[in-house]
DNA sequence: TAAATATGCAACCATTTGGTTGCATGTCAA
DNA sequence: TTGACATGCAACCAAATGGTTGCATATTTA
C-alpha cells in the first residue's frame, strides 16, 4: 500500500492515470504525447505506476498497451481514506466545540 | 491537492495521523513519544502535514495541541478516487475480455 | 534485407527529502 | 526569579527522486 501511496504522491503520475482513465490501453509513445518530457522520464513513472499495480501492461509487437488498474485506489478508499471519512462530521464538531470553548 | 498527495505519500506521516486519529489534540511531546526519532524530524513532518490543511494546531500556554482534519482526505476520496471507482468494474471486465481475446 | 519505429537499459546530474545536531525562545512552577 | 520543560529555528548531510543523454534491442514495413 505504501507503493500505492508513493505512486500517487507525483502530479505526472497522476496525470498519466488521468490519460489512462480517459483512453485506456494507450501505448508508451501515445502516452509521451501528451506528457511535456522525454520518453525514458515517462518510462520511469509508468515503471513506479505498474510496481504500484496501478497500471498493468501488455505487450503487443513492439508496442505495449497500458491498463488502467483501479482496484488498489478502491482499496486505499475502502481500507484507509473510509476510517477518516466515517468519523468527519464527529471530528468537525468536536474541533468546532474546543475552538469555541477555548477561544472565548 | 497536490499537497495533501504528497504529504499522504509519507508512512511516517500517516501514521501521525492514524495517531490523530486514535487520540486527537495529541501534543508534540506526546506524538514524539510515539515516533522512533529526532522531535525535530516530527516537528518537520507535522509542518508538512499542516501545510496540506491535514492537520489543525492550537497554541495551548507552552503546548501546541494537533487536530486531525479529515476534510481534504474527504475531498480526494471524492472528486480524485470516487471518479476510478466508478467504473472499477468496468475496466475490470473489459481488461479481462482485451486479455482473453488478445491471448488466446 | 534495410530503414524506420517502439521500447529497454544504464550512467549521470540537480534538486528534494528525511533525518540529524546545536542553540534560541517562551512558559510554567517551585 | 530561576530552573525545568515545550517548542522553534537553522545549518548540515546522506539518500531518494525526477529528469537527462546515449546507446542497445526488437519488430515492422518498404
Amino acid at each position: 500500500m505504501d507503493a500505492v501511496f508513493r505512486a500517487l504522491a507525483d502530479p505526472t503520475r497522476r496525470q498519466l492515470l488521468d490519460s489512462l482513465h480517459a483512453r485506456n490501453g494507450q501505448t508508451l509513445n501515445a502516452l509521451c504525447a501528451e506528457m511535456d518530457m522525454t520518453r525514458q522520464a515517462v518510462t520511469k513513472h509508468l515503471a513506479i505506476l505498474e510496481e504500484a499495480n496501478l497500471v498493468t501492461t501488455l505487450r503487443k509487437g513492439r508496442e505495449k498497451e497500458h491498463y488502467l488498474n483501479p482496484v488498489p485506489i478502491n482499496e486505499i478508499a475502502e481500507r484507509w481514506i473510509g476510517k477518516f471519512e466515517r468519523h468527519r462530521l464527529d471530528a468537525l464538531s468536536d474541533l468546532k466545540k474546543r475552538l469555541e470553548r477555548e477561544e472565548p
